[in-house]
DNA sequence: CAATACAATAATGTCGACATTTTAAATTAA
DNA sequence: TTAATTTAAAATGTCGACATTATTGTATTG
């Protein structure tokens, strides 16, 4: 007899590892603001689980930075600030510049194809970036990815995905105030190209400099902001 | 009347992040053997904790990758590989190379009077290396991270420290084997002096092809070396 | 009235117990 | 003997209970 599995339902996982993708995926959208107290009675009856489950997915986003916790004050989500933003897009830009250098050098037919493959996903969601930002945003990841990932180093790209994870918490914050408008979004593809003649032609240190400049202008839209203070500790 | 606190005992924790450094104290210097099973009953007689602190414990090992775990047959220390070892130090060379990029072009006055103080220590251990290698390599690395310091990045610097540890598993597996001889430890020597005659020179090219090597040296010795297939997986 | 001290309420962190599953051993069959 | 099957033992993962600690609200005092 076989027995049936239900396909949402990760049968190869614990409880911990089940319930850590929701967790982060709360904590980066904001549903679990910066700062917030994460009342363990909450949690068990938003997720459906016990205690030690859910100090064990605390205990990872813990190492990720993602939450922070006190001695018998519990969890809290990790607050955000102006510097930690500044020092992570930073460091991001520098990583991504990194993973590109050696993707020109290591990148191979295959690489090419997929970044093109990508970067049309993206192009045919084109303008409709009004209708589904996070869509949007899945498939602008999905072509970064592509290119990095001619680096061919798995610890490079967990890394990079690290530091991404830990943006992103901010993009959101960002995206909640101003929606995307037309023309960074133009700007945006633009940049796109640039990056991927300079790549397709071989010339490394140009996408270097085109991809840190890339990450780095969300960065200083982020700066300018106002209300990240009263979310910051 | 004022409470006495015992110095070794981190009050300020709970029970997990107190024995989570002896746990991966325990793993990166070999006492548990790469893909060895972890199982619950000796954890629990070695660190004398409960079952629930130390899943929390081996969680945030897990996010590091310096354990694994599989629902239902619990976890096992990362198995090795040559793969892995020459992704980690290739990746750590690149990082280290991007720390001192930053640092020549941020680092202040203090930045390297830290480096030429820890440099001091560390060639006043000199040729002692043979009596205490634990002690000679954290001086060693006390000055790395003197000048790693200066790129006051600390989200960098977090991802230098992460894969540092994970290099560490390779560079005590090495250890146990063959003990430093005194020609390589003069090799490093004047590496170092080189490395510090270019960072004060403010020559960061140099510097980080310099890091490069440097750091890349002990990888391609650890190649050569054989035992390290019956260790992994 | 403000500030402190105290009580009660709530929340955390840890352990032991239990159901489920895996692993090892013993038995049987080919 | 070797392979497959059954049985026994051991280990994992989760929950509820409990002690300890923090927090909130109330009373007390100056």
């Amino acid at each position: 007899m076989i027995k049936t599995r239900p396909v949402n339902d990760a049968r190869g996982d614990n409880s911990a590892l089940k319930v850590v993708g929701d967790l982060k995926q709360d904590i980066l959208t904001g549903y679990f603001k910066p700062g917030e107290k994460l009342k363990m009675t909450r949690l068990k009856e938003r997720y459906q689980i016990g205690v030690s489950p859910l100090r064990e997915a605390l205990s990872q986003l813990l190492i990720e930075q993602l939450v922070v916790v006190e001695n018998q004050r519990g969890f809290k989500v990790h607050p955000v600030s102006r510097e930690e933003m500044r020092d992570i897009y930073a460091t991001r830009a520098e990583i991504e510049a990194l993973c590109i250098g050696l993707a020109v050098e290591r990148g191979d037919d295959e690489w090419e194809a997929g970044i093109l493959a990508a970067a049309h996903t993206m192009h045919k969601f084109g303008d409709m970036v009004d209708k589904d930002p996070q869509e949007w945003e899945r498939r602008h990841q999905a072509f970064h990815t592509a290119i990095a990932q001619g680096c061919n180093s798995p610890t490079l790209l967990q890394v990079r995905r690290s530091l991404y994870e830990k943006a992103s918490r901010y993009r959101n914050l960002w995206l909640k105030k101003n929606m995307a408008n037309s023309d960074v979004f133009d700007a945006n593809q633009k940049e796109h190209q640039l990056l991927i003649d300079a790549l397709l032609a071989g010339d490394g240190e140009q996408a270097r400099e085109l991809i840190r400049q890339h990450l780095l202008s969300p960065s200083r839209a982020l700066e300018k902001t106002p209300g990240l203070e009263e979310l910051a500790d």
